[in-house]
This record gives structure tokens, sequence and C-alpha cells, in this order.
DNA sequence: ACCTGAACACCGTTCAAGT
DNA sequence: ACCTGAACACCGTTCAAGT
């Protein structure tokens, strides 16, 4: 069997670390039903009682790569934005980011938007997901400066639901299963220059 | 059909039904991660492993748990839609039947459209959720008739991803979590205002 | 402070044996 | 044909004991 250096230290170091990094990619082959603590502790070569004294449950573990997802979301999502020239094409932009992250890590996706992470009540889980929130909030209020505050609302509303939803029902198989990759790449930003032409004339009627 | 039984019979009778009726209650309320074989046996007071002679696997329960949930989706789509004048209206009715099927069984609606009935494979599970995906096309059919079909199909995805989205955010506590019921409803009928005025737009001309 | 090993009460699945 | 009980290989979590 493989032995690490000349002596395996008793204290693993970055135990935290290695949980995290492990359980994440665990999520993504086993999906989430098929993950275990056990596995996780499996991979970072500890025994299967250590995890605990860095997670007090499975479900915290779970909070913890949840949160770092929301962050890494939020990331790619400033990304793509920074590219953009006019108000209009970073919201579509910022779509094209939240897209890409989760075709990327579907069931990562699939656990911060699951109704499983709903039990969490992590602090720090809640204010990452609100900061992507935020993101879409920005976006609109560029692209519709002067419409009242409902209609804003309103419309963050319409945009972060119909990117969710496209990339949601496209993940789950339920859209664009039989396309290639690059047709229902545009499929999607059809979607997204549909969203954005009913934002801008919710903005105002020139 | 109620019989008493003045001694518990060694064979069920119905167990399929039982399994999948305990399996149902139990997922609304355990959550998907808290479904467990064992606890719809106990439930439908059978050992185990009687289980096994109805469904090849956990997965083949949930799977089928899944099918009939798409089938009273369809369902509730359609009792709502029989209501509208127009088609415009029956587009949006079927939005509002959609959400409330989600509203009424959260976790069924994440399981019918989650990434773990991916695997499942089952070919009535398809068959069902092709069903209700027939009636979005159906409804934006109505709406611009005479549309591209290009088009008409961009209108589908954007009309289900809005509403799907929409729905899917407010399960899980990212939309409304601190409105009232009624301003959440409020918000669920302007965001189908706005879609519905973006399909009707894109069918006719300038 | 951090980790282990054993223990406990659970799982899903299989299978010979009962009805 | 349908169901049970025992068995197996897993789980999450706890905790005294080791380092």
């Amino acid at each position: 069997m493989t032995r690490a250096p000349s002596s395996k230290p008793y204290h693993h170091g970055e135990l935290r670390e290695a949980l995290v990094s492990a359980g994440r990619k665990l999520l993504e082959e086993r999906g989430i039903r098929g993950f275990t603590l056990r596995e996780c502790a499996r991979r970072a070569s500890v025994s299967h009682a250590a995890p605990a004294h860095h997670f007090a449950s499975i479900d915290d573990l779970l909070a913890e790569i949840a949160t770092r997802g929301y962050q890494e979301l939020t990331a790619a999502m400033e990304a793509e934005a920074r590219r953009a020239a006019t108000p209009a094409a970073r919201l579509v932009a910022q779509g094209v980011g939240y897209m890409a992250f989760a075709a990327a890590h579907p069931v990562l996706f699939q656990l911060m938007f699951g109704r499983e992470a709903n039990r969490f009540e992590t602090p720090g889980l809640a204010a990452a997901a609100k900061s992507a929130y935020h993101l879409h909030v920005v976006a609109v209020e560029g692209v519709i400066p002067k419409a009242p505050l409902e209609v804003k609302q309103r419309m963050v509303d319409f945009a972060w639901a119909s990117i969710h939803g496209f990339i949601t029902l496209v993940l789950e198989g339920q859209i664009g299963d039989e396309d290639s990759p690059r047709a229902l790449k545009a499929r999607g930003l059809a979607m997204l220059a549909a969203m954005v032409e009913t934002v801008v004339r919710a903005g105002g009627d020139p």
C-alpha cells in the first residue's frame, strides 16, 4: 500500500480543509444521496470519528461546502460581468456566469439551492447566498435605474427566476437533453436575450 | 374496501400501494436524505425485507413516487387551465397550477426535478415528465400560433424556465422568505404577467 | 488540541426458509 | 406468489482512551 513519506503524523494538521475538498469531490461523484462522512474521512486518510472534531454533523460539512459554493458562484458572475460594456450586457453576462458555474458543478449547485440546505441554518451560508443575490439586484438596477422600486424588485425576481429555472431544467435533463452542447448554449443565450429585453422594456417607455 | 381483519394476514395484499403512499408521506416529513425504505416498510406494518418483492431498490420506489408526482402535476395544470378564457390566460393559469402543486408538495417536487431522478431511468418516469412538458408547449402554441417554430420553442423554454425558477427559488427560501403568503403570491403573479407579456410580444411583430 | 477504536443504533440488499 | 428473519456490509454519532 502507499505510505506517507517516513511516518504518518498522528495529527493531520489541515483536516478541516482536507474534508471540505474531499467532500466536494465526493459530492460530484456520488450525488447528494451518495455523500457520506465516512467516505470523506477515508479520502482524507483519517479515522471515521475524526471529522466530528471539525464538524458537528454531516450537515455541518455540507453547509460549509455549500457556503463556499456561493462564494465561487458570486466570483464567477463577477468575472463575467467585468467584461460587459453596457448594463444590459452585464445582466446577460452574469446570467452566463451563473449558468456556467451550475453546469460545471451540477451537484454542488443542487446542494446550494436544494431544500436540504434550508435546514442547515449556518449563518455564513445565508450571508454567502445573499451576496450572490445582491449581484442580480445591482445588475437589474443598472439596466433600469429610473424605474419605481417595485418594478425593479419584480424584475429581479423575473431575471433570477428565468436564469435559475433554465439552467436547473437543463441540469435535470428536462431541457435540451437531445441538443448538442452548442445548440444548448444558443438556447440559453436566446433565453437570456428575451429576459433582458423584458427588463429593459419594463424600465420605461421611451 | 375496508375489511376489518380479525387477525393480521400473512400477505398484505396491497403492499405496493401501501409503500408508495407511506413513502410519499415520509418524503415530505423527512426530506430526501431522510427517506428510508425500512421506515416505509415499518409504516406499512411489514418486515424490512418485504419491499424488495415490489421494488428492485429504493430508487425504484422513489421513481414510482416521482412518476405519480408528474401525473398529479399535469392534472393540476389542466384543472387550472380549464378555467381560462383566453390563450394568454391559460398560460398564466397553468403557471399558477404548476406553482401551487410545487408549494403543496415541496419535497416531492424537488425529487421530481432533482438530479437524483436523473439516475432512475424508469421508462414511465420520462413519459410522465414529458406529458407535463407538453402542456407548456400547447399553451405557448395557443398564445403565438403564427410564430416561427424556433420562436415558439424559445418561448417554451422561456415560459417554463421562469415559472420553474420562481417557484424553485421560493421553495428554497431564496425569494420571499420575509413576505406574507399574500405578498408572495402577488410576486408570483407579477412574474407570470411579465412572462406572458414577453411571449405575446415575441409572437406578434412590432 | 487532536485523533483513534470500539460501541450503538441505524441503513439497503440478499436469500433460504416459511405461508 | 408473497413475506419473514437472519446475515452482511455499510451508515452517523458518541466517548473513553491514547498522542
